[in-house]
DNA sequence: CCCCCCCC
C-alpha cells in the first residue's frame, strides 16, 4: 500500500493528520478500496477524498456554508451548490454500470419530499456508501448539490456530485414534512397500475430473456414470487436483472419489495422492479414454499404446472417467421415418469437447449393444453417464464423410478424390429450404412414433388431397409457411415419390418461411446450377406455375394425407356470356377472401370430367371468392389476359368445345344463380300439404302445415320470335320483385327462394300481358337457356330 | 456517468 501512496494522497492525509493516525488512515483506505473495487470511476485519491471528508465534515466546516436550505418546489433547473432538507420516500436498489468508455460505476436513486413537493435524488457512486447511514423515513440533509432537469422529462432531479455533502438529521422536529409510511400490500389485493410494496417468496426463477432493443441487446427475467394469498411475477429489466446475481437471490428465499410497479396485461396483474423501488433479501414472514409435482398420468388442462420426467422423444426444432418478420424457433420434445409421456413444446431461446434422450429435466411454470396431433393427448406449452432444468435436484427413489422409465428409450437392436408388430411406431437405431441408393424424385398426390432414397443400415444383428424423405434424403450418406436415427417410424415391407425416416426422425452422427460396439462395415456385409458360387444362383436370391473374375465386358448399350429417360446397360460375364454367368450393369454401374480378367465382388444384385438362364442385375442398390487378395485366393486365374468353363470340342463333337464351347481348326473359307449392316439405331433391324436415304421397314423413318454392325463368316477345318462360324460385332472386330468405325471409313471411301474381300480372304489358312455357342440354322439344315470370342489366331 | 419503455 505504501508504494501506492503518491503525494497528492499525501496532502489528503495532511488535512486530517491530528484526527487519525496515518496506521489507521491506511487501514481505512484498504477497507475502502474494497468497498469500492468492482467501482472503475474510483481512483486511490477519490478514495482517500471520500476518507478526508468524513473527518472535515463532521467536526470542523459550517455546515451550509451560508447556503439556505430551499424548498422542493422551489428548486430551480441548472441551480449548483444547492441545499434542500426532505424525508426519504425510498431509496432504490443499488445498480451498477458500465458507461461508454468501459468504467464501472454505481447509482442509486432516492425520493426525498417535504411539505411543497417530492424529487429525485441520484447517489453517483461515491455517494452510494450514503445509504449505509439512512433508511426510508429518514430527514436528510443535502448541501452543495445541483438541481438538472432529468432525462428525457420534465421534472427535475438531484444531482450528487464528490463534493456534496449529505447528511442525516436527527435532531429537530420536522411535522410539517410528509410521513413515510411502509404499506405492505397483499399479493391477492395488487391491482394494475400501482406502486406497491410486497413480502413474499421467490419460487421459481427463469432464464434471462434476451431481446433486440433497436439493435443492442435487451434483458429481461420475471421472478415467480408467492406470499399466502398468491402469486405473481416481479420482472427485472436490464440492468436490474443483476439485482439477481448482486443480492444472490435463490430459490425459496424471501423477499420485501419496495416501490414495485403493478400493471396489467393480457387480464393478469404482474408486478414490474422500477428504478426507484428496492427488493430487500431477508427473513420475512411469509409461508414456505411446497413445491407441487405434477404425475404426467394426471395431466388435464391446467395452467403453471411443475413436472419431473426423462427426456424420451426429442424432436430438431423448427425455425418460423413471425407475423412481424422476426425470427422463432420452436423443438418439441416428449418427456415420460413411472405414469406417463407427455409431449413438450419449446419456444425460441429454450429450443436451443440440448436435452438428449434419457436426461431429466424439470419444467416449472408449464401450461397444459389438450392436443390430439401429440399422440399423448396433452402437451406442455411452455412460455417465457417457464423454467427448464436439466439434471434437478431431486430424491434417489424418483431418480430410480426415472431411470427405469430411461431403459425402453435406449436405441434398439435392428433385428428387434422384426419382433414389433405395428406400423407407424417410433424407435431409434444406431447402425451403420451398408448401401445407398440415388436419391429418386416422385410426385405426391397434391402435385408437390418429393424425394425418396433407400438406405440400408446394419447393426451387428441385422439390417434394415431404410426410406430417408425429402431433406434427409439430400443428406451425405456413404456406405460405412456410422448414423443414429431417432424417431425412425416402423412400416411393413415386403419380407421384414422396414423404416422411415421423414420429418419428425432426427439423423444424427452417434458419439464414440454409441459406436464402440458397432461393427465395421465389412463384419456387417459377412453377416449379412452370404456368398454364392455361381452354380448356386437361384432366382429371387437376396443379400448375395458373388465373388468372380469379369470374363467378357460388352460395350453399353444406350436405351430409351418408356418415360423417356435415357439408359445404359451393359452386359458383363462373370466366372467363378463352378459357371459363368451373365451380368447386367445398369446406369451408372454400366461405366465402372472393368476388362477381362478383373476380380469382382458384387453385393445385393438382383438374381433373376431369363431365357433358360440365370443372369444377374448390377443396379444402385448393389455394391461392386474389387476384392481384396485374400478373398480372391481361390478363385481361378482366367486362363483356368476359360479352361474350366469353355469345354473344348472337336467338330464333330459339337451339339446343337453346347454353349460357351472353344474349337480350333484352321479357317479354310472366309467371306467378305459384305460385312458391314446397316441396323436402324430405334429398332435393331436392317435398314436398306434406297432413294438416297436410309428407310427403317419396321419404324417407317428416314435414319440420319444408322448403327453398324459386322459380321464375318467362315469356316473352319479341324481334323474331325467342317464347321461353318459366323463372328458378330466384337468377335467380328477381333477376327479381321479392324473397328467397326475403321470398316466403315474404308467401305465409305472406297464406295465398295467388298472393299475389304481380300483382307478377309486372308486369314484363310490360319488356326483360330474360338469360344462360341452352337445353334441349329434351319435353312441350311445344319449345325453351325456363333463366335463368342476370338481366343488365339496364328498362322 | 444510469435512462423510467421494452420480451413471448
Amino acid at each position: 500500500m505504501s508504494g501506492e501512496v503518491n503525494d497528492e494522497i499525501m496532502k489528503e492525509y495532511e488535512r486530517i493528520k491530528d484526527k487519525i493516525s496515518y496506521e489507521d488512515f491506511l487501514k481505512k483506505m484498504e477497507e475502502r478500496k474494497k468497498e469500492y473495487e468492482d467501482v472503475s470511476f474510483m481512483s486511490d485519491l477519490d478514495i482517500a477524498r471520500t476518507i478526508t471528508g468524513e473527518y472535515i465534515d463532521e467536526k470542523n466546516e459550517a455546515l451550509s456554508e451560508g447556503n439556505k436550505p430551499q424548498k422542493i418546489s422551489q428548486l430551480t433547473a441548472g441551480h449548483d451548490n444547492v441545499c434542500v432538507i426532505g424525508r426519504i420516500m425510498s431509496v432504490s436498489n443499488v445498480k451498477k454500470f458500465t458507461n461508454r468508455k468501459g468504467n464501472h460505476g454505481k447509482l442509486a436513486n432516492m425520493i426525498i419530499a417535504d411539505e411543497t413537493g417530492q424529487i429525485r435524488v441520484t447517489l453517483w457512486t461515491e455517494n452510494v456508501k450514503f445509504l449505509d447511514e439512512v433508511i426510508e423515513g429518514d430527514v436528510v440533509k443535502l448541501n452543495r448539490v445541483e438541481v438538472k432537469q432529468g432525462f428525457r422529462n420534465e421534472n427535475n432531479e438531484i444531482q450528487t456530485s464528490r463534493d456534496s455533502k449529505l447528511e442525516k438529521i436527527t435532531d429537530g422536529n420536522f411535522e410539517e414534512l410528509p410521513k413515510y409510511e411502509e404499506k405492505l400490500t397483499n399479493l391477492a389485493d395488487v391491482k394494475g397500475e400501482s406502486t406497491v410494496n410486497v413480502v413474499a417468496r421467490i419460487i421459481r426463477i427463469p432464464r434471462v430473456r434476451t431481446f433486440d432493443r433497436n439493435g443492442n441487446d435487451g434483458k429481461v427475467m420475471s421472478l415467480e414470487i408467492q406470499d399466502k394469498t398468491g402469486q405473481m411475477q416481479l420482472t427485472l429489466w436490464n440492468n436490474d436483472v443483476g439485482i439477481v446475481e448482486d443480492l444472490k437471490l435463490k430459490e425459496g428465499d424471501s423477499i420485501k419489495v419496495l416501490g414495485a410497479q403493478s400493471r396489467l396485461r393480457n387480464g393478469e396483474v404482474s408486478l414490474t422492479h422500477s428504478w426507484r423501488g428496492r427488493i430487500i433479501k431477508g427473513e420475512f414472514d411469509v409461508p414456505e414454499y411446497d413445491e407441487d409435482i405434477l404425475k404426467i398420468g394426471d395431466a388435464h388442462e391446467m395452467k403453471n404446472v411443475t413436472v419431473i420426467g426423462v427426456v424420451c422423444k426429442n424432436y430438431d426444432k423448427i425455425t418460423f417467421e413471425r407475423n412481424d418478420g422476426s425470427k422463432g424457433q420452436v423443438k418439441s420434445i416428449e418427456m415420460q415418469d413411472e405414469t406417463g409421456s407427455i409431449r413438450v413444446t419449446l419456444w425460441n431461446d429454450d429450443a436451443d437447449m440440448k436435452l438428449e434422450k434419457g436426461s431429466i429435466i424439470k419444467i416449472t411454470g408449464g401450461n397444459i393444453e389438450f392436443d390430439e396431433y401429440s399422440g399423448t393427448d396433452y402437451r406442455i406449452n411452455t412460455n417465457w417464464n417457464t423454467k427448464i432444468d436439466e439434471d434437478p435436484e431431486i430424491d434417489d427413489k424418483l431418480r430410480e423410478n426415472l431411470q427405469k422409465c430411461g431403459d425402453y428409450i435406449k436405441p434398439v437392436e435392428i433385428s428387434t424390429l422384426n419382433e414389433m408388430d405395428d406400423e407407424g411406431d417410433e424407435v431409434d437405431i444406431i447402425g451403420r450404412i451398408i448401401s445407398v441408393q440415388d436419391p429418386s424424385e416422385f410426385q405426391r398426390t397434391d402435385g408437390t414433388s418429393g424425394t425418396v432414397r433407400t438406405v440400408e443400415i446394419g447393426d451387428a444383428t441385422g439390417v434394415v431397409r431404410t426410406s430417408f424423405w425429402d431433406e434427409k434424403a439430400e443428406k451425405s450418406l456413404n456406405p460405412g457411415d456410422a448414423v443414429k436415427i431417432e424417431n425412425a417410424r416402423t412400416r411393413f415391407g415386403n419380407y421384414n419390418m422396414e423404416l422411415s425416416v421423414g420429418r419428425t426422425s432426427r439423423l444424427m452422427e452417434p458419439s464414440e461411446e454409441e459406436t464402440k460396439n458397432l461393427p465395421s462395415l465389412s463384419e456387417i456385409e459377412e453377416k449379412i450377406y452370404k456368398t454364392k458360387h455361381v452354380d448356386e444362383l437361384e432366382e429371387g436370391d437376396q443379400n448375395i455375394r458373388l465373388l468372380g473374375r469379369i470374363l467378357n465386358v460388352y460395350d453399353p448399350n444406350q436405351f430409351q425407356r418408356s418415360d423417356g429417360t435415357q439408359g445404359i446397360v451393359r452386359t458383363v460375364e462373370i466366372a467363378d470356377g463352378t459357371g459363368t454367368v451373365r451380368a447386367s450393369f445398369w446406369d451408372e454401374k454400366a461405366n465402372l472401370p472393368m476388362k477381362a480378367g478383373d476380380t469382382i465382388k458384387i453385393e445385393n444384385p438382383r438374381v433373376n430367371y431369363r431365357d433358360g438362364n440365370i443372369e444377374i442385375s448390377i443396379s444402385r442398390n448393389t455394391v461392386v468392389t474389387k476384392p481384396k487378395e485374400d478373398e480372391t485366393g481361390k478363385l481361378p486365374s482366367l486362363d483356368e476359368i476359360q479352361d474350366m468353363i469353355y469345354k473344348n470340342r472337336k467338330i464333330e463333337d459339337v451339339e446343337e445345344e453346347d454353349r460357351n464351347i472353344k474349337v480350333t481348326g484352321q479357317i479354310v473359307e472366309a467371306y467378305g463380300n459384305k460385312i458391314l449392316y446397316e441396323m436402324c439405331p430405334n429398332c435393331n433391324k436392317r435398314v436398306n439404302f434406297s432413294e438416297n436415304a436410309y428407310i427403317c421397314d419396321i419404324c417407317g423413318e428416314e435414319i440420319d445415320e444408322p448403327n453398324y454392325l459386322m459380321i464375318i463368316s467362315c469356316v473352319m477345318e479341324d481334323e474331325t470335320g467342317t464347321m461353318r462360324a459366323t463372328f458378330f460385332r466384337k468377335a467380328a472386330e477381333e477376327f479381321i483385327g479392324m473397328t467397326t468405325d475403321e470398316v466403315r471409313d474404308v467401305i465409305a471411301k472406297t464406295g465398295d462394300e467388298g472393299s475389304l474381300e481380300d483382307k478377309v480372304a486372308d486369314m484363310v489358312g490360319q488356326e483360330i481358337t474360338i469360344i462360341a455357342d452352337a445353334s441349329y440354322d434351319e435353312y441350311n439344315e445344319e449345325i453351325r457356330l456363333n463366335a463368342k470370342k476370338v481366343v488365339s489366331l496364328k498362322i
